[in-house]
DNA sequence: TTGAAAGCGCTAACAT
DNA sequence: ATGTTAGCGCTTTCAA
């Protein structure tokens, strides 16, 4: 009842291997025949089974996308980059979420390999060994986006986190604050215990502050937990007046939690945050942020993927993108 | 090079027959010979091709989910629900966006027959003819997850978006307004125009309130349009003490539009949202919003689709989950 | 309980 | 420029 490129040649008198050509635009065929495929095509309304030719030519064109929580913003931006670039390039994406637990990460891994996906972009907070080494032995391209794998064995996209920072904390301190809190989505995270936190104490160091054990809070990401954050803050004998949050909802949070107890930001206190989502101008004062390019680590990721999936040869595997910090209304210019 | 079911069979010593029914769990296999196979399939680390499978059995266990944009917090929660849902029956999705343009969306649809996916969950704002009419024909179930057909052809999930309307608008009327303005994202949106429109104009006919359409403005969805539409409403002759908006970030745009003018939100002016993202307790005051069940709705339907897929019978089509209505700060108790 | 064999719908040599 | 044919790796009758 389906048809198939068997009924077209039929009807159209010509072979399988030209309706093939027709369909997948080889040259190779007569304008003429050419037409004639085509006509039936539309007549009988034909359309390639992808899973057939899938098995045949051992190419499905979908690469596989896991990540922790597509309704997480920060990941659901990445995907839309690497969605648009897939679109581009004739990829389809199958979508998994991970929940950031590593035996789920294997197995979607598996899965993927199962359904021979052309390649898989991968992203967690955090690399296991197990799942490295599965990585690393894949039969398919693997590239992690807005992911630290910090043997580098992996092709990556990220930004130098870092480097910025680095550069927000220096910001803070460069108007006079001394006495500075780092507040932290979960430290199992890479990112932000590996670069953000290290990067804070470097700053710390290089302008001579004392590190206070006391300052640097480990929470959650959400916006509860920056609130959180700021009263436990309080409770010290010297309370921060400067706060670098890992993201938007944690320097939100900080924010309300200063402005219920009646603190001015930045007059009291100065916020500086690390994401520069669309939340950033949704609050007052608006946030002064680092902006992390989400949508641009996606779609570079999955550039660089369909290069490894072409076999082209890339120069950079660890790629690097720009970041910028956004001065907006949480910090004093 | 990679190990196939043949593979397997030869070094079990057993037929391709039997090494599927194994690995398809089949129950007609004697202990020992399904431990044998077993072993050999750990031991030569066999995986099973899902795209052979998928040829050979005609379903392929995946299903299209095809949304405007996944960087939008309203479909991202839906793709939440609905990938939880899947993993639970063993479905994988494979995800579009189509930036709400019709000839995309049909162009998607033919590319999911194309993969062979199982069936397909839809999303959009707004369904053309044409794209409703390549729904109806379609050889795999559709369900329209917060998307509505007003023909009620296809199965779908949503809620009864005009009686949640007509609650919170009413709401804003015992409150004692008779000002009462209606911000809204896109009036394309058939929920929008067809729904929330009409029940606030419903409302306040059944109050009595005569309808002023400068009360009522177009926008889009963002948090700008919220600012700039509040702006506008103010060079009335008499601005709206109350303001309906059709969701969170035109909300907090039309209470920063107050804030930042000096009024006070709910003293002055108040506020009702529809929809209660995360961002409804992110601003100052909280917002009152009617709740929407996102990642139910997303769940809901996936959990429908499962049903259609394995032909079981459903007794109701079109679902309408419960709402309620949030009681925050944004309006008077 | 197990095996043999015929496809599933297509691609990709290889011929012509 | 076009056709022939052998798979791709699996499921699924049908037999035994």
């Amino acid at each position: 009842m389906t048809v198939t490129i068997y009924d077209v040649a039929r009807e159209a008198n010509v072979s399988m291997a030209t309706v093939s050509r027709v369909v997948n635009g080889n040259p190779n065929v007569k304008p003429a025949t050419r037409k004639k495929v085509n006509d039936v095509i539309e007549r009988l309304e034909y359309r390639p089974n992808a899973v057939a030719r899938g098995l045949a030519s051992k190419k499905t064109t979908s690469v596989g996308v896991i990540l922790p929580d597509v309704s997480e913003n920060f990941y659901s931006e990445l995907a839309r980059g690497i969605e648009d670039i897939a679109t581009m390039y004739r990829y389809h994406i199958i979508l998994s979420n991970s929940d950031q637990r590593p035996e789920k990460e294997l197995q979607l891994i598996e899965t993927m390999y199962g359904k021979q996906v052309d390649g898989i972009i991968f992203m967690s907070e955090h690399l296991t060994e197990n799942v490295l080494t599965q990585m690393e032995k894949s039969p398919v391209p693997i590239v992690l986006a807005g992911t630290v794998d910090e043997t580098n064995k992996l092709p990556s996209v990220n930004i130098d986190y870092y480097a910025a920072a680095y550069e927000a904390v220096n910001r803070l301190i460069q108007n006079g604050h001394t006495n500075i809190a780092f507040v932290g989505g979960s430290l199992s995270s890479t990112i932000i215990r590996g670069y953000l936190l290290a990067a804070y104490k470097k700053a710390l160091q290089d302008a001579s502050i004392d590190l206070k054990e006391d300052n640097i809070v480990e929470t959650d990401a959400s916006y509860e937990d920056g609130m959180e954050a700021y009263k436990q803050l309080q409770t010290l004998s010297h309370p921060p007046t400067a706060y670098f949050a890992s993201n938007d909802e944690i320097a939100i949070g900080i924010i309300h939690g200063a402005q219920d107890t009646g603190k001015l930001v930045p007059n009291d206190i100065e916020v500086i945050s690390f994401e520069n989502s669309k939340l950033a101008r949704m609050v007052r004062p608006e946030l002064t942020s680092i902006a992390l390019p989400l949508y641009d680590i996606g779609a570079v990721s999955m550039r660089l993927l369909t290069k490894f999936m072409s076999k082209e040869t890339v120069e950079e595997t660890n790629v690097h993108l720009p970041y910028r910090l956004e001065e907006r209304d949480s910090l004093k210019k």
